[in-house]
DNA sequence: AGTTTTCAATACCGTACCGTATGGACTCCA
DNA sequence: TGGAGTCCATACGGTACGGTATTGAAAACT
């Protein structure tokens, strides 16, 4: 009778996961400003009726989408610090280089709207904290398998994460003329 | 006649530039999100007469907000970074402290919040890298006075300023058994 | 004094959003 | 075939916000 999509052609229903992964995706595109229920609606070309079967409010939604990404996140931090002997600098640096490079197009949006939402939401502030907290440790395990005091393990894991959040947020384009060998000096630093 | 603060007796007129005071202090607080007509109005307890008699639209306080905060910070690293001889690893370790400690209460929410709205705003992206690029120029001026080869200088000062605002978005404090002097390790790593 | 300029309150429109209530379509199963 | 359960559309009320238009009060000027 109309020509609307009337969920277009026999597509499947959805169910709470599709709605996170939604809102997933617009938490990395949009921040945390994002995560508005008639906007993913539309998103995932339905109406608010669907979010309000599987989701209780936004609330449930938001707490939802966090657990998700911290569970995804300490899923890959043991993938990615699982190193065998004599690898734990490769480990090291590919660490960096997940998050400097292109690759990861949507953690890194995602992981600096969440830390930038953690500063106002304890929830969220939680969250982060849990991550953190496994990525240092992970990290730091390595470091110490290097060798080093776990003072120095500990401190520079720490340095590891921040710079690469950090320049993440910096535009250092007009600086730096050669952008790549700085990194690569910057990881050699960081690593030892 | 009635009990209302009809500017809270005799309070003098707001201009431009208390609006925009009241908008950075909204930034710090609630981030990009925070910088909404009536709400800032609330806060300078007056209505949106008074707002749209001192700015054409929104648009026109968030580019004011920009320009203000630009030349905030390149008036403040022109101050940190003029040190005499002698004074430049002085200088780089305050940079440093000015961000990681306990000061700059409101500058670095406020600088964070410019970042992240730099993810998606055009204009804030042009002034944070304008920023960033002052910043980098006087560090690298200063690891050089150092000593430092000029490639090296420009790493060092991406790493101080990535580590700095990186650190900022972390929550490690269940990790780091002593704070203090993982900071220390780290800037003296960075400094040289 | 009267007039202009400055600044702000109020009322109003349109939009976007959260949450609820209700009904309808579709599937599964007795 | 007729419930019962699943999943979603629609309509509605309420709030918050951007922006405009209008009015009004105080200050500055002549």
């Amino acid at each position: 009778m109309d020509s609307r999509t009337r969920r277009t052609s026999r597509s499947p229903p959805l169910d709470r996961a599709a709605w996170i992964k939604g809102a997933l995706a617009a938490l990395a595109e949009e921040g945390h400003a994002g995560l508005r229920v008639e906007t993913l609606a539309k998103r995932l070309h339905v109406t608010k009726g669907s979010f309000y079967w599987h989701f209780r409010d936004r609330r449930d939604l938001v707490d939802a989408v966090l657990e998700e990404w911290k569970g995804g996140r300490i899923s890959d931090i043991r993938k990615q610090t699982a190193a065998g002997p004599g690898e734990e600098l490769a480990a090291l640096r590919h660490t960096i280089g997940v998050y400097s490079a292109g690759r990861n197009r949507k953690g890194l949006p995602i992981e600096l709207a969440v830390r930038e939402w953690a500063r106002r939401d304890a929830r969220a502030a939680e969250v982060v904290e849990e991550v953190d907290a496994e990525r240092l440790a992970c990290a730091s395990r390595l470091f110490v398998s290097l060798g080093l005091p776990s003072a120095e393990a500990a401190a520079r894991s720490v340095l590891l994460y921040a710079y690469v959040f950090g320049f993440s947020l910096m535009r250092c384009d007009l600086f730096l003329t050669d952008t790549g060998s700085a990194k690569d000096w910057i990881a050699r630093q960081i690593t030892g």
